[in-house]
DNA sequence: AGTCCACAGGAAGGGCAGGCGA
DNA sequence: TCGCCTGCCCTTCCTGTGGACT
């Protein structure tokens, strides 16, 4: 049997270590965030003379480092606390992924527990025994327990936030704080404020790279990630550009970089270049707008694809022509169709994602309404025409009163 | 200056699914 | 398991509005 691998594993002349560009991997040295390092580490020192350190709320944009920090800064509380026989326990929870209550409080507790039939089950127990059980294994452990609750926006609820922040009120021996992640500015304005208070005893905020900042970050990481000379001048000055114009993403900007890399070896170019990094841009941009299409509801979907038709059709559209598309479209289909008020919402959840762009304008005597035009309509075409839920549109062209007038 | 169009977009509430505590 | 609560999607009803037309 051919060797099918074989080539796919010797061509590689660019890509020494992939995972170096991934958003989890954390370096061993961060660029231009040594000021919240230092401001972190300052707040958690106390943790290594056995008192439990203020909560903090740290706040910044995506790809501003928040984690990358947090996770840094616990990894050397750790070392340093072993060297001293300070016990520090450092949990890190994405809530994103664990985001009630319940799981929360069963995943920190779980950490404490190391046999697996001891541990707590995803469910089935009381909330409150958790708890109980959670300040048990904190006070069993001794120390000071930290836990990061990464993008605790999604957190549903207040309780368990209510609760952590203040568990050295239950705790006897042990000490916890609880290190808040968001990228959420305004969100501890719906939080209730008792919570807002015990949480955000610190507040740390974290501002976006510039374009000069990313490119020594960059730099740093590219260094361990690509062979020697593999990197042309410029491609990383314009994958730091990129980023920046965004707003400050270091994510972004790795993105760009490893996907161009990843372009560039399959094209079986022996170096990275700006044209690379062209591409890679559009096809993260690509791969967005396909993702972002791919979980539109169907209502959603039918919205956008009427759109698309009267566009092509006649250039823009106003809400009221988009909607008589709409009803056409579901009629054929065979759905229900929304009100206009809901349509008119759709639309604009659209346009805030960047789908399609819709403005308010005045036409005067013929009244306010918004302007609707598709930007990347192409390419939302071929996404939408494999779309099997859709209605057939074959041979659909169509006739809206105002376009005649 | 006033009218009037075609909506924008706010408010209130119904219906439903899923989560949660008892 | 059941009832309650919450969040989401949607409808109905409503007031507000920029500017061409009269």
């Amino acid at each position: 049997m051919k060797d099918i691998f074989h080539e796919l594993l010797s061509s590689g002349n660019i890509i020494k270590n992939k995972e170096v560009l991934r958003p989890s991997y954390i370096p061993s040295f961060l660029p231009h965030r040594e000021k919240q390092i230092n401001e972190l580490a300052s707040i958690l020192v106390s943790a290594l003379k056995g008192e439990a350190p203020s909560n903090v709320f740290i706040y910044g944009k995506t790809g501003t480092g928040k984690t990358a920090v947090s996770t840094f800064v616990g990894k050397h509380l750790m070392k340093k606390g072993k060297e001293m026989g300070a016990p520090i326990h450092f949990i890190y929870i994405n809530c994103e992924i664990v985001d009630t209550q319940y799981r929360i409080l069963q995943n920190i507790t779980n950490h404490f527990i190391k046999g697996w039939d001891e541990r707590i089950p995803f469910t089935g127990w009381p909330t409150d025994e958790v708890y109980s059980r959670l300040i048990n294994s904190i006070d069993k452990a001794k120390g000071v327990t930290v836990i990061v609750l990464d993008e605790v926006d999604k957190v549903k609820g207040d309780e368990v936030l209510y609760n952590l922040s203040r568990i050295n009120n239950d705790l006897k021996e042990g000490k916890a704080s609880v290190i808040g992640i968001s990228n959420d500015l305004k969100f501890t304005e719906f939080l209730d404020p008792r919570v807002k208070s015990s949480l955000g005893e610190e507040n740390l905020v974290f501002p976006p790279y510039t374009a000069d900042e990313l490119k020594d970050i960059l730099s740093e990481r590219a260094k361990l990630a690509f062979k020697e000379n593999a990197i042309e001048d410029g491609v990383i000055s314009l994958c730091s550009a990129k980023a920046a114009q965004e707003h400050g993403d270091a994510r972004r900007a790795l993105d760009l970089l490893r996907v161009s890399a990843e372009i560039a070896e399959r094209l079986g170019d022996k170096s990275v270049r700006e044209k690379h990094v062209r591409m890679a841009e559009n096809k993260i941009e690509l791969d967005r707008v396909r993702e972002v299409i791919r979980t539109l509801p169907l209502q959603s979907k039918i919205v956008l694809l009427s759109a698309l038709i009267g566009t092509k059709e006649y250039g823009s559209l106003t809400t009221g022509d988009l909607y008589s598309i709409y009803e056409e479209l579901c009629n054929r289909g065979g759905y229900t169709n929304l009100t206009q008020r809901r349509v008119a919402d759709i639309i604009s959840e659209l346009d805030m994602m960047g789908i399609l762009n819709a403005r308010v304008i005045s036409k005067g005597r013929y009244g306010r309404t918004r302007e609707i035009e598709v930007p990347v309509s192409n390419k939302i075409k071929e996404i939408l025409e494999k779309d099997e839920s859709l209605p057939d549109v074959e041979n659909y062209k169509p006739k809206l009163q105002s376009k005649l007038l």
